[in-house]
DNA sequence: TTGCTCCTCACGTCACGTGAGGTGGC
DNA sequence: TTGCTCCTCACGTCACGTGAGGTGGC
């Protein structure tokens, strides 16, 4: 008996019931403040005095908020006590907030990772240089996908040419082979049209984006991610940074 | 000539340039506050005036506040404007806290799934189940880690019990089947003693942890989960929902 | 009496959003 | 003149952290 009225003497103080939950005296003050942990007693000095049951219950509370639930939540879930739905509910919810969180950060990590690499192989950065690359990685899916569709438009064809000329060699019979090439001939031309239409510039001397005129696309000289073409905002003729445009419907 | 003149004319209100780069227009003025989008010009009336060059910086930093780039962060990289490195060493940082926050989202959501998964498993859910199931999750690693050595342990014991018994039966030579018994019967007590030294439960009743004893682990009726055993604080025989803790070093 | 703990304001953090009350410019 | 846009305070959000200045309890 004596044990037990022991214990129920037993209090802790804000710093004793904070070292162990591992949290700040404040963060003590704060819950009380936020009414999700209101000490059991008050000394007559003004004191918060804790009970073993608070400690758990504020082992619950860290938690809790180790999982991202907000103290709001929390507070509900403490006001509607015995309601297992409004728990769950909350939890699901909280689920498909870390989900959709994970999803943003692992997006924005992928995006700065390609943002560096694009700024680490230009050579000079400015803030110019900065504000072209930040453009053309914001179509960058687009580009990407623009960049996928060719690629397998060119291995089919290439598939085509190859099959047909073993096939023809193997056999003799040439035919399929002068048809591949008639195929594979308007498949470029379909390729280049998709090109010229979904491809866009950003010229390196007034940055404004545009799409370039099939003619001089065509005979531009060129690398990986550039072009040497004439911008129709300043009329100067450079490398520019090639980069995609949806596609508008007219 | 008189182009040029026009283009230098060109000038966007607050809210024309907020459209333009979809943000809301108390956006551009807190970035005006904060220093990093200052208006070219102020009319007399006091009214905020941006170029087009404004709109390109706008973009680019609505760009790397996409990828969560905090503004003082964005502060830097402009004022230190040709500094490559500032910028190299901003994204990398950024990168690493964004690796840091994916990998703490991916464990609060683990960890949600698995709290969501252990309420509904119980079958009525007041604060102090709650309490139980928390504090039971915390050390759900430890658990998980003390299961997953003991059923490796297991499968050997199996492997070493029907190995030497196959061979035993195809050879018609029956010491190491002999051996592996004893063996096995070593690695049984072993493992008993493994798991005594880990295992921790906590006590419906009065909600303490505390590790069993070995006897009366041993004969104790257990379910998955729980195991039928005699409270140390508040001396209740009831099923003990099992967890695990760190081994203390004396 | 001396430390140590605790108390309550009150303000700072971060990137804005939300009124309120007033005004510029077509 | 009437809408519409824009202006500047000033306060709210979120979960605390950080002093300041004062006090309780050993």
């Amino acid at each position: 008996m004596s044990d037990k009225a022991e214990k129920e003497m037993e209090m802790f103080s804000t710093g004793e019931i904070a070292k162990m939950c591992s949290v700040s005296v404040r963060t003590v003050q704060y819950y009380d403040q936020r009414g999700i942990l209101e000490p059991s007693e008050l000394t007559e000095g003004g004191r918060r005095m804790y009970t073993r049951e608070d400690v758990r219950k504020l082992q619950l509370l860290t938690y809790l908020r180790s999982l991202g639930m907000s103290i709001d939540n929390i507070a509900r879930i403490q006001k509607e006590e015995n309601a297992t739905k409004v728990i769950e509910t909350v939890l699901e919810e909280q689920i498909r907030t870390l989900e959709e969180e994970t999803a943003e950060r692992k997006q924005q990590l992928e995006q700065a990772k390609e943002f560096l690499s694009e700024i680490r192989s230009a050579k000079t950065v400015t803030e110019n240089t900065m504000q072209d690359i930040a453009s053309q990685m914001k179509n960058k899916e687009l580009h990407k996908k623009m960049i996928r569709t060719m690629i397998i438009t060119a291995v089919i064809m290439g598939m085509i040419e190859y099959g047909t000329l073993i096939y023809a060699i193997a056999s003799k019979i040439w035919w399929p082979f002068a048809a591949g090439m008639v195929i594979v001939a308007m498949m470029t031309v379909i390729m280049f049209r998709y090109y010229c239409k979904n491809a866009a510039f950003i010229c390196p001397e007034c940055h404004e984006v545009f799409r370039g005129k099939k003619k001089e696309i065509l005979w531009a000289a060129h690398t990986m991610k550039t072009r040497k073409l004439t911008c129709p905002h300043c009329g100067k003729k450079s490398f520019c940074i090639e980069t995609a445009l949806e596609v508008e419907n007219e």
